[in-house]
DNA sequence: AAGACCAGCCTATACCCTATAGGCAGATGC
DNA sequence: GCATCTGCCTATAGGGTATAGGCTGGTCTT
């Protein structure tokens, strides 16, 4: 036993790493440079790069949740709405190599986890308040989450830059937006207009 | 002169391959034995594997523009917006190597051309119809590519799998809720209701 | 205490990819 | 015919991935 390398030190250190040089930059030889040891000596530890880069998707994936869980907290209807979208923004801006690697999450691979079950989860109970039918949740978590996913990628790759108004407002405006159609969108108990009042 | 290879000969292959191999397996040597040359013959023509990859995110967003372009023509108001986010599901299935080196541009790298205009062009000649007011089209833009590209994304990753309901479904009603959003969006006349009949 | 075993590190190495250097041969121009 | 150029080739350096086998320190058993 010599430098204490864990499995989980690895991927963490991966995780920092790829924030660093970019997720698709992230390679054994990187890693082990960064820890101080030869590349074969990693594979004692992941059993190749595929599974270090799950890793790193993997622990993305429960920060992100920890994040939103955190931001919305004692929150409901708007503010949740809010607070789950930034989570995701700041999460993306803070970590972008982490971000990134959640982009390579596919149903094969972590579908059936607790993991995406309990992001999944958070985004119910960020519609809790909206009531809506089984299906029209549905139709809502994918709207949402496409919008997030995408502005964040097409921030990130400059595609709003040098242009009037400033992203941040064309975000807070597209969520607004989302937020009055899920506040109009078919409820559970059906079309009670008083109900809807968030 | 002997196989007689050119510059777009090889890029347009190579678009091919990352259509077949994902664009993120993209290599000169890969392009190379699909061709039939050896590796190094190809420096002849791109100048290193990034301008190779450059060279087919342009001639992806030339089709894309291409595609988008054929599904609006004739069209305006809701039935656009719905051929020009059609366009882009179709081409992101067909050439999915295509459409993922999309994901790579940067504004850096072709902000400035011709090609990005026009595709800029495009998205505001869809708009034209919701007569919005410029920073308010801006905002539409955003959501609506951020959107798209998202749903792609995600829809692509399996996502959205093994989920009812299908994915079509939660696509429709996402574009014809933002027609109805941007059909209510402050106009370049004012708040006129008549007029924002589509 | 000594020996066996194991885990985690190491070096060596095969194979693959990228890109550069220099050579060869065919085509073109004078 | 000769010189030049272009587009291909081989050779190769350097970097990355992953496997094989060796070494060493720590732990366990006798």
């Amino acid at each position: 036993m010599r430098s204490g390398l864990t499995t989980n030190t690895v991927i963490l250190r991966a995780a920092d790493l790829s924030d660093e040089l970019g997720f698709n930059s992230l390679s054994i030889s990187a890693v082990a440079r960064r820890l101080g040891v030869a590349a074969p000596s990693l594979y004692s530890h992941v059993r190749d790069l595929p599974a270090l880069r799950a890793g790193v998707s993997a622990l993305a994936l429960e920060e992100l949740s920890d994040a939103i869980s955190t931001r919305i907290a004692g929150r409901s209807g708007r503010e949740a709405l809010f607070g789950f979208a930034e989570a995701h923004r700041v999460y993306a801006s803070r970590s972008p190599g982490r971000w990134q690697s959640l982009q390579h999450l596919t149903a094969g691979g972590m579908a059936g986890s607790a993991a995406v079950g309990r992001l999944v989860a958070l985004t119910e109970s960020v519609l809790h308040r909206y009531a809506l039918r089984p299906e029209w949740q549905v139709h809502a978590t994918r709207m949402l989450g496409s919008f997030i996913n995408g502005f964040i990628a097409l921030a990130g790759s400059g595609s709003f830059s040098h242009r009037s108004p400033e992203p941040e407002s064309s975000w807070d405006i597209a969520i607004d937006a989302m937020h009055t159609l899920f506040s109009s969108w078919p409820s559970i108990d059906g079309p009670d207009p008083a109900r809807k009042l968030h």
